[in-house]
DNA sequence: TCGTTAAGGTACGGTCCGTACCGTACCGTA
DNA sequence: TACGGTACGGTACGGACCGTACCTTAACGA
């Protein structure tokens, strides 16, 4: 991917920068995240990325879009308890797992840039909150849980925590007992009740 | 402050240098927290403060618990609710919000520094935590609230749902119906269940 | 009084962002 | 096939900032 055989042009290019991008947010984090690095990796040169993105945040935003573009399957065990594990286990252990420092970096580096604080809002608002509703709709209809528990609020109490989780401690994966004690201890109670 | 007549040493200095380090937090946030800038605030040089912190990140942290060392007064209104609204606004409106900003900073900059990670996560749990469980306490005795209430994840739910909007919303207050929305959706249903 | 300690001053290497400039390959069009 | 515009590649640079080094100078203690 260094040199390639003919010169790339626009979308074409485009892409390759954003994998790029999206290969260091893995590896290195936000702060890693060096535009060098990125069109090195490319093949290209920071010419080529500021001619699309505007500064380094920008293009931390766009590669995090492609870094978290794989939403989650939201899980269909009959239980409501077994659903919730499941979805928090995926967000912990599963490749989402680095996406969290990514998210943290961002949200910092962003600044006080309110569309690229937007997307990431977006981003991170639409790819969690749809399997959760999901669950939570279908345990409604068992008479597992209120039906105020359809609330957005309410059916991502468990995915906020967890993240809160991430973004204090600044671990990349959280204890297991963690995961049950959300469930058990807030998530269960507040929707059954 | 800029150019003290006599030379300052020791504690001095080192508050001096805190306080200054705590002002540029507060105003510019941890990615404009610079070394010059603190130390010419402090009517210094970077050597002083190298002197004392190893690096960028552990005067952030130093500073920060400067800045956030006024720990909330638990309310006492009688009712669970008007409780928790008023430690909900405390924390939004009051001078601890641009500690959230600053606290978002530091959780990136410190990278995967142990040490100062633990010495943060500290200052921001039992900051955080102890009126919680103090207004928590006190409706259990009332009857207002279940004896399992008491648990600490259970007690700071509020609290952690604010902070997360803090952090992926990135503002410095947030609107009064959210807060509202908290207590009432998630917050008094998860203690009465 | 004098030596030790810690302060101030300054300069520097290194890294990274963002910009500028210029040569050059690709592409559509005639 | 010739041509001209557009976009890419290469490189160099200014500026900001971190962290370090070195030297000078003031304060304190014996």
């Amino acid at each position: 991917m260094a040199t390639p055989k003919t010169r790339r042009r626009g979308t074409e290019l485009a892409e390759a920068i954003l994998r790029a991008a999206a290969d260091e947010l893995a590896e290195a984090g936000y702060p890693g995240l060096t535009m060098e690095r990125v069109a090195q990796r490319a093949g290209t040169n920071k010419n080529a990325i500021y001619r699309r993105w505007p500064n380094r945040a920008a293009l931390g935003v766009a590669a995090y879009r492609h870094l978290a573009a794989d939403a989650l399957e939201p899980p269909d065990t009959g239980h409501l308890r077994e659903d919730a594990l499941a979805l928090l286990r995926a967000i912990n252990c599963g490749q989402t797992s680095p996406a969290a420092r990514v998210l943290r970096g961002l949200l910092t580096g962003v600044g006080d840039e309110p569309e690229l604080r937007e997307q990431l809002h977006q981003q991170a608002a639409e790819g969690g909150t749809k399997p959760w509703l999901a669950i939570v709709e279908r345990a409604v209809a068992r008479g597992e849980a209120r039906p105020g528990a359809r609330h957005p609020r309410v059916a991502t109490v468990a995915l906020v925590l967890l993240r809160n989780e991430f973004l204090t401690r600044g671990l990349t994966t959280v204890d297991d007992a963690v995961l049950v004690e959300i469930v058990d201890e807030v998530y269960l109670p507040l929707l059954g009740a």
